[in-house]
DNA sequence: GTCTATAACGGGATAGAC
DNA sequence: GTCTATCCCGTTATAGAC
């Protein structure tokens, strides 16, 4: 075992230190003390502030993609389409589940991250491609006929549901004026998988 | 015609700044200065400079949004389950096309205001809540026996998609490889009904 | 009540010496 | 890689003019 790297204590200190204060508690003099480094050392290091929590969501979003991949390959080729969607969608909501404290670090870093989309390509590109890909093909084979493009819309629309209710999820019960309960997370899986079936099943403009 | 406030000076102030320069360029000593007003005005008005981005932000949102529940109550009663959809969706497409530079200010602003929960519940209540309980009802009729918490759910996820390709849809090219053009908002908007409305009309979990 | 003027404080970012 | 010094930012508080 080596000693903990700079950049690692940094890591490990700007984690403890915004799921106890949130992003805006977790002042760079805080983290920087807890670690033992520098103030500059985390410019050095990851360029910002916002680049530490990058790295601090990535950490935790890159396992809960490894896992989607995993249970995407392992799939039988009979599987239905519901059941890629739900290698798509459950280790989300199960990792949500598991780790509510862990969670609200991933949502608010993913709120910062999503806010500029400048930022938003290269984690594309270097985390989710691959996953949206894999999919792209499953759900593809299983919707014969439908035109790519088509295809690709659909699925940034689910995407896009699913990302939107980790974000306020929790809120829907209040919107809903009680009607609702959004932190029921089975109830919200199998409603999701349902709604997306349905829709991605739809006729295509064209065919 | 009265001379224009300082409220409403800083309010154009930073509107055009934001446009130019994004959120973090516009500056309070920079919105302050152009506005021809003192920087503590800013904290009197609007408390914050989130507060003003909020007030910047929901001086286009509401016109939107009083459109989409224009249409929605013009809707003859044997209205299409697209047609409600239609009335609900387009104007944000329509909005988005015809001031593009305007859109940027809002998904900026909208960004931000999404990634802290607290503030999300308040705009929700004021500027949206009428709009999504209108809408409830008439998808309601459309679809009856639906258990109106599943439609909650329902419209949540669509809400998601519309939400997160506002954000990211111009994206889309560079995601797909080409295979899907993100800019092109007829066919986005054509896209969304379809897949919204499919999704919508599936069967409920106990039905 | 509306607004200005000014100062102070903690925050993130950066340049440059080491 | 590390550290110091410095800069601008948002925020807050104060006093006072209109």
């Amino acid at each position: 075992m080596s000693e903990p790297t700079t950049r690692e204590q940094i890591l490990d200190a700007a984690e403890e230190l915004v799921a106890e204060e949130g992003i805006e508690g977790a002042t760079l003099r805080a983290i920087t003390g807890r670690a033992g480094a520098n103030l500059a050392a985390v410019n050095y290091h990851f360029g910002s502030k916002d680049g530490l929590m990058h790295e601090v969501m990535l950490r935790h979003i890159h396992p809960v993609n490894q896992e989607r991949l995993r249970r995407l390959e392992e799939l039988a080729p009979g599987a239905t389409l519901e059941e890629v969607l739900d290698a798509f969608l459950r280790p989300v909501f199960e990792m949500v589940a598991a780790h509510e404290g862990r969670w609200s670090i991933i949502h608010r870093v993913m709120g910062r991250m999503l806010a500029d989309a400048e930022r938003l390509m290269p984690v594309f590109q270097e985390e989710f491609a691959p996953l949206v890909e894999r999919t792209m093909t499953l759900l593809g084979r299983r919707l014969p006929g439908l035109d790519p493009a088509t295809l690709f819309y659909r699925v940034n629309f689910m995407a896009g549901g699913m990302i939107h209710f980790m974000r306020v999820g929790h809120l829907l019960g209040a919107m809903s004026g009680g009607a609702c309960d959004g932190t029921d997370r089975v109830r919200a899986l199998d409603e999701m998988i349902r709604f997306t079936a349905a829709g991605l099943r739809a006729p295509g403009g064209t065919s």
